[in-house]
DNA sequence: TGAAATGTTGGGGCG
DNA sequence: ACGCCCCAACATTTC
């Protein structure tokens, strides 16, 4: 009895894939893609996310074909309709899965729920995209945690996750049918702007396990060198790990391993990330909305100029333009300077949140609904946990105390790659610089007041 | 997972 | 020697 598996672009991975182990124990397997935008709703893939998609894809096929197996890839507008055709096709029984956070997949699981049950045919959803499964950790009052810390403790309080399972022996299903190409799905269309990716990034399950390996063997030193953009301090995993190229508890494991109770830190960041799926489960809306209604009334500023200067690194802020340019490049930003950037643009600007929100989306290889939700709504103090909106990060300050020599500025910003770090901090001192480099379209020290005072009217508002 | 403004303290320069 | 002032260093408060 063939067992559709179907691969949903966040569980690319052969290792610890609950869904293909189920399959297997039915019958001869069938591995499915299907690239479907449409029913993605307000957020199909963004650029950075295609390119990666594209050749984890790949790997997956090359991985697969290891076994004898064949991915069976199709491009449509509706996976549902799309499912009941391939498993008419086949006279699958049962479809096997992982589940999603995300509020569009989240209804494309429920309607393929239905459809299928009216044919007897069984959906299986496995759940191992996140450390614990959707809304099973509540507060004592049974409400949502609304707060990381406590979230955490009663992740702790769960004990270990579960072990990660290797790749079980699983029939194949053949003959295939119908396949497209994986050109066909047309990810990578367009100009080919990719080169500073490929030099970054290895998709792919076999790029995803050197990087865990790189990560263990300076887990330890985590906790002292993660605020550092300009030193190798973090994991890098964020992609492969949105991609499902790597499980949450394959990293928990095999970091808790090579650190011991050092791995503290790391495994705190892995569960941010498991706190942000939970919040986008209890909370569908705040992809687009605030989390907090007040600051529905919050006076934003319309800033085309400004937001297009942001976005292609020419602030006039060094610490912000490096930011913004690594993320151009590269696809990825050391987190740091994530937090620096989102508060120039939300703060500094006093430009809409949900701008900052599309263009990470749009250019982030480790682009996650969840965590880019969680991360700007913080950033704005409009969401869970959120930083209080008075906390408003210096970018110059910012790079002397996680940049001191200006490593990572000069790195980024060519401009200044010739000065010495005094100067590259603060380069509207050196007069000669500014005709290389532009000046600040801000000053940091009023657009702060204005950020303040606009802070005041949202609290007036909520006490009026 | 801030930073600026404000308050406090103590050492040293100086009349 | 003494008291006054300045200000760096640190702590606390405020946004």
């Amino acid at each position: 009895m063939t067992a559709l598996l179907w691969f949903r672009g966040h569980d690319l991975r052969l290792i610890d894939n609950e869904a293909l182990h189920a399959a297997a124990r039915v019958g001869p397997v069938l591995p499915v893609y299907l690239h479907a935008p449409e029913d993605e709703e307000n957020w199909p893939l963004g650029g950075a996310a295609r390119w990666w998609l594209n050749h984890s894809l790949a790997s997956l096929e090359r991985d697969l074909s290891r076994h004898g197996a064949q991915l069976l890839l199709r491009r449509t507008s509706d996976s549902v309709t799309e499912l009941l055709r391939l498993v008419e096709e086949t006279g699958a029984r049962a479809i096997f899965t992982h589940r999603r956070s995300e509020p569009a997949a989240a209804a494309v699981e429920q309607t393929l729920a239905g459809v299928l049950r009216e044919r007897g045919i069984e959906l299986h959803l496995s759940e191992t995209h996140t450390l614990i499964p959707l809304g099973s950790l509540r507060t004592g009052t049974g409400t949502p945690y609304r707060v990381f810390t406590p979230f955490w403790r009663g992740l702790l309080a769960r004990g270990e996750p579960a072990d990660p399972v290797g790749v079980p022996t699983f029939e194949v299903v053949s003959p295939t049918p119908t396949t497209e190409p994986l050109a066909s799905l047309g990810l990578l269309d367009g100009p080919d702007w990719a080169e500073g990716l490929r030099q970054t990034w290895q998709p792919g399950e076999a790029g995803a396990r050197c990087r865990l390996e790189d990560f263990c063997a300076r887990a330890r030193e985590y906790g002292q060198w993660r605020d550092r953009p300009d030193l190798h301090g973090t994991s890098a995993l964020s992609p492969h790990l949105r991609f499902g190229e790597i499980s949450p508890r394959q990293a928990w494991h095999a970091v808790r391993a090579a650190a011991g109770t050092g791995a503290e830190p790391w495994l705190r960041q892995l569960a941010w990330r498991d706190f942000g799926h939970h919040l986008l489960h209890h909370f569908p809306h705040t992809t687009i909305e605030p989390l907090r209604p007040a600051f529905a009334g919050f006076p934003w500023r319309e800033d085309a100029t400004g937001l297009r200067d942001w976005q292609r690194g020419r602030t006039g802020y060094p610490l912000v333009d490096a930011g913004m340019r690594q993320l151009w490049h590269t696809g990825w930003m050391h987190n740091r300077v994530r937090m620096v950037v989102a508060s120039f643009l939300v703060k500094d600007l006093m430009i809409e949140w949900q701008h900052g929100t599309r263009w990470f989306w749009e250019t982030l290889v480790d682009a996650d609904l969840a965590s880019n939700t969680l991360g700007w709504q913080w950033t704005a103090g409009c969401g869970a946990d959120a930083a209080p909106y008075f906390r408003v990060f210096n970018p110059v300050s910012q790079g002397e105390r996680f940049d001191p020599e200006a490593t990572y500025i000069r790195r980024w910003v060519c401009e200044l790659s010739t000065h010495n770090p005094r100067d590259a901090q603060r380069p509207w001192q050196v007069p000669l610089v500014s005709a290389q480099y532009t000046p600040p379209i801000v000053d940091h020290a009023q657009a702060r007041q204005r950020a303040l005072s606009a802070y005041a009217e949202v609290r007036a508002q909520v006490v009026a």
